[in-house]
This record gives C-alpha cells, sequence and structure tokens, in this order.
DNA sequence: GATATTTGTCACGAATATGTCATATTAAGG
DNA sequence: CCTTAATATGACATATTCGTGACAAATATC
C-alpha cells in the first residue's frame, strides 16, 4: 500500500534526495519548499506521513508541527523530523510538540526508509489498553466499561469493539468493508449491510448518556465519530 | 498509575530526551549521571523500572545490571537497556545478565513509550498477604478467612484462590485461559468451560453474604470483580 | 479404609448476540 | 417538487455464549 508523504525541505537536493529514496520505497512524495506551500498542498491531500526539516525559512518546523498537532484534523499524521546530527536541542523540541520520529542528518537511505516503513506500519493507531475519553464518552479496555456522564453504556461485543476502533481513529471516515476488515476481522463473510444494523445498536447504546450524535453518517462514505457536532 | 523510572545516562542531551519522553507518557522520571549516583538514589526510591545505558563511564551497565539482578531486593525491577544500533553482542549479553527488553539508539520515541508501557503492564500486581476488602467482602490470605457482613464465607481452596486473585486484581476483565494461567498455574491442561462452574461455585458461596453479583460476567470477553453495579 | 470434600467435565436449556431481510425514512440532484 | 439512491429501523431466525445440575474421579479427612 503506497503512502503519500508530505516532504517539507527547502533545500533543493536534499529534498530531490529524499523524494528519490520514497519514490524508490514505492510510496508517493508530496514535495513542499516551504511550510506555506505544505498547508496549501494539504487542502487537497492529507498525506499519510510528513517528513519535516526542521530549519524552515519562515515559519519553522516547530510552529508547523505543533499547528498540525493540535488539529483534531491532522493530529494523527505521523510526522518524522530531520534535524541536523547532533543537535540535541531540536530533538528535545520536537518530541514536546509530539513528532514521532526523527532522523540525523547526513541519514542514511536505509535508515530513512527503516523509520519510514516503521511508522507507516503504526498507521492506524493501535489500540492500546489505555482508557479513551472523547466528549464524556469514557472507554476503558481493561475493565471492558463505557461510560458517559456516570451513566454505564451497555454493548454487545461486537458494539464494543465497533466503538474501541471509532474511538481509537476518530475524526476520520471509515467505509464499511474497512469497519467489516479493522472490527469483524477480515477472514469473515458478512454483508455491507451489517455495519448499518450495528451502527444503530451502538447509537440506541450511547443514547442512555446522551451520545447518540457521536457517531455521524457520511453518505456515500461511510461513517465517522467526531467531537464536532456538525 | 505513574511509575518511577531510574534513567541512567551519561550524556545530558540524551538523558533530557528520555527524561521527556517518560514525562510525557505519564511517569516519573529519576535521573542519574553514572552507576554510582543511581545506586545512591536507590536508596531513597526503589524504582518500578531501569533504563539502563550500556555504554557508562566507572562501572558499566552490564555489571550494573548484573549486580542488581543478584540481590533479592532488586532483581524484580525490569531493565530495559539502551544499546548502539546493531550491537548485537550487547544485546546478547544484556539479555544474559537478565535485562527485560532492549532499545536500540538513536530510538524513536514511540518505540520507547511502546516498550515501557509493555514492560510496566507485565509488572501484575502482586498478590500480597495483606488483608482486602472490597464492598464489605473481607479476604483475609493469611487466616485463609473470607467474610462479609458477618458471615462467613466457605470456599473450597480454588474458589479462594479464585477469589483472591479477582480481589486483587479488581475492575478488570480477565478472560477464561488468563484466569487459568493465574489461578490455576499454566502448566495445567483444563478446559475453559470449567472456569465458568468454578465462578458458578463462588457465586454461590458469596450468596451468603450478599455478594453474589460481585463477579460480573462479561460476555464474549470473561469476567470481572467491580464494585459497580451494571 | 470408609467417608466427606473438592474438582473437572458434560449435557442441555436459557439468555443473549448476530446477520439478514423487508420496509420506512432521509438526503441529493435535477 | 419529484425521483432516486442511500441509510435507518424493526422484526426474526439463527448462532453463540453462559448458567446450571448432575456425576464420576480424585483428593483429603478422620
Amino acid at each position: 500500500m503506497p503512502a503519500n508523504i508530505l516532504v517539507v525541505e527547502d533545500e533543493p537536493a536534499i529534498q530531490e534526495l529524499l523524494a528519490l529514496n520514497i519514490t524508490q520505497a514505492g510510496h508517493n512524495p508530496i514535495r513542499a519548499l516551504s511550510v506555506e506551500i505544505a498547508q496549501n498542498l494539504m487542502r487537497e491531500t492529507i498525506p499519510d506521513l510528513i517528513l519535516l526539516d526542521w530549519m524552515l525559512p519562515g515559519m519553522n518546523g516547530l510552529e508547523f508541527a505543533r499547528k498540525l498537532k493540535s488539529d483534531n484534523l491532522t493530529k494523527t499524521i505521523p510526522i518524522i523530523m530531520l534535524t541536523a546530527r547532533g543537535d540535541e536541542y531540536d530533538k528535545v523540541r520536537g518530541l514536546e510538540v509530539g513528532a514521532d520520529d526523527y532522523v540525523t542528518k547526513p541519514f542514511s537511505p536505509r535508515e530513512l526508509n527503516a523509520r519510514i516503513k516503521a511508522v507507516l506500519r503504526r498507521r492506524a493507531p493501535q489500540m492500546t489498553d489505555d482508557p479513551i475519553e472523547i466528549n464524556g464518552l469514557r472507554l476503558d479496555p481493561t475493565s471492558h466499561r463505557v461510560t458517559g456522564h456516570q451513566k454505564i453504556v451497555d454493548l454487545g461485543p461486537t458494539e464494543f469493539r465497533l466503538l474501541h476502533f471509532f474511538m481509537t481513529n476518530a475524526e476520520r471516515v471509515h467505509t464499511r468493508s474497512q469497519l467489516l476488515d479493522k472490527v469483524w476481522g477480515d477472514r469473515v463473510f458478512v454483508e455491507d449491510r451489517t455495519v448499518d444494523v450495528h451502527i444503530r445498536r451502538l447509537r440506541n447504546a450511547l443514547a442512555v448518556s446522551g451520545h447518540q450524535d457521536l457517531i455521524q453518517t457520511v453518505r456515500g462514505s461511510g461513517y465517522r465519530l467526531s467531537e464536532q457536532h456538525t
């Protein structure tokens, strides 16, 4: 599965190098010479990964990263930062704002590819055992409990898995087949429409705490869990 | 449950990086620039986990790890070692002396956090000999007695161990095989459904003090002891 | 060695969850 | 508006999971 990788780097030679590498790794590089260009490009395509140089003219990488991480739409996009060798200070700052990994310049193509691969492998946020809370709805995997506003939400196994998936991948539209893959498991053969029914059951159950509108229908595409009230 | 994590690393920049990461993961870093300092700090606080650099001035990491693992007081503390990239020799030696995991430098923050979490999760709440009381139900490991509301609850050996485990790991779901592992011991070959039967016997016995609902069924997953009513 | 207790397994009914369909409702485009 | 496609909903047959009582084997107790 080829991924769109946004490369934000002002030095053309290095950018060329990066793009070449990415192409060879079977992915699709999107080049931006500055943060401003990057922001424009992102209006068209939301990339799967961002390679971000830390030293940029104008708005610097740090600021850009912080901005990305504070926006719900983009906060889940992994960022790999490029730092000068031994620039530990940058690394620290980068981690502060939530960069996911870093590569020191001069980088070896091999290392870069390895890290890209590693990060992309985790593209779907791993379902951890940490409790998740969105909009007052709380899901705790270890106790297998869902609560919202002091009320206990009673869910069947499938609905629980479904909600769990939605909460770990919030703000993102999932098609029915994606949901079948991720929630049901890829070996089953069930109708797409079945998802609808489970969505309804989930919404129904969520009504006890007033969260029935949390899962939204995106006509023609699928479903999405979002905190923003449309 | 925040954990105290001792970071033994002589390079200040990297130490800073590690400490920041640990803080962001919700834990409490304790910094030591050398093994000697670490040993002093450990007189005050016994950490829950040790991040140990392998290349240290003075006494090296290997020696320190071996020392920790040979002392009864500290042998159970998990150790994650930091090795230089591809230094397979160190990895082998490290695992030999009982390190629990390793991370190669330069490490990705995400990977580090994942490993920290994994190691800490393995730290199962130890079954102590202290009496436990939940919801008016009291279990005393030393006298092997269970009482609830003045009534004595009569339990068979297996049911006692089962209840003991549930009470030390309350509010979380345990699958049948987890229970078989933890309560029966991991070498036995018993049917999953046997757990059901023992759960019923336990519930039955707990009925004399009105605690029959303390252990709840989580359909499709397992069982859970919880004070909160469904 | 006789008796009581504990333990694992099974069979079967009850409770619950699941997938599918038929039909109602809703949104989008002309 | 009206048409059409997409989604929501209720109902239902089926499948799955759980609770329960019974029972025989193993173990402990006297």
